[in-house]
DNA sequence: CTTGATGCAAAGGATTTGCACAAAT
DNA sequence: ATTTGTGCAAATCCTTTGCATCAAG
């Protein structure tokens, strides 16, 4: 067995779940489909592998607990791609042009935008993206009471 | 009337549509409250003033396609925003660490997605951002093709 | 043989649409 | 009068859930 589902059924095993065919044919998709797909893309791929629409839901709900793969939102859909073995980089800064004070924005739902962007992107312009750095401006919590 | 309403009907008119008081009344609310909103939030607080949720959607779709709001989406939660008299600037850049080249990413997606990233942390960290530079980093189309 | 996983079909929530009626020009 | 807009209810789309059954340890 492919040594990533070899780790992938180990950190299952750790918390009392099983590494089941269908679970195999999901992360088998992911780990040969560089990209991202809606969970109705998954289920046409392998529907004639005794899979339905509703336990495709439930593995990618299992998949992102366990931080397997991630979800990226374009527009308002829904797509899921690899996480895990993917090392890219996300830094969100904000600085207060009145002050100058410089926040780390570092909080979830923005690098979540931001592997959005970054998978938007590598798709639209088909390049390798493993970096992105964001700076806002604008006027801080304090300073914005003075204008 | 508030003139940015007259100059409201006067776009609208200008394409055969009307100011009618649903559309006045969804305008006056955007007007008056800073931030990101659902159709449903949206519909809750004008509903007493005979509008129905469909009405509040299609009036949205229109109001959209006017530019004089748009949509933020936050995970998969679709909100929206007074777009018209905002003036934040959005700079995207690409650049790939193999030969330098930088590429302007100026797409709409992206556009769109740096607005909503723009619009959760204003309301997280309680500042007011008016510009975003998002700079991403790998490889372009030719040189990932040498790694 | 006990616990966890799946399939199916029904339920849910958000959004869209067809149609008859109402309002504006 | 003619065109545009609205409300209502039904339809649609995406996603979740309850329950009986199946599979794995």
């Amino acid at each position: 067995m492919d040594e990533r589902l070899v780790h992938i059924k180990e950190k299952l095993e750790i918390e009392g779940y099983r590494l089941t065919n269908q679970r195999i044919e999901i992360m088998k998709f992911f780990l040969s489909h560089k990209g991202h797909y809606k969970p109705e893309q998954i289920y046409q791929q392998l529907k004639r592998k005794e899979i339905s629409i509703a336990t495709v839901y439930r593995i990618i709900d299992l998949f992102i607990k366990f931080d397997f793969i991630q979800e990226v939102t374009i527009g308002a859909d829904r797509y899921y791609e690899l996480k895990i073995f993917s090392k890219k980089i996300v830094h969100g800064h904000f600085s207060c042009t009145n002050c100058n004070k410089i926040i780390d924005i570092d909080d979830k739902t923005v690098k979540t935008m931001a592997f959005s962007m970054i998978s938007h992107t590598e798709r639209d312009q088909e390049i390798a993206i493993d970096q992105i750095s964001i700076v806002m401006q604008g006027l801080c919590d304090e300073c914005k009471r003075l204008f």
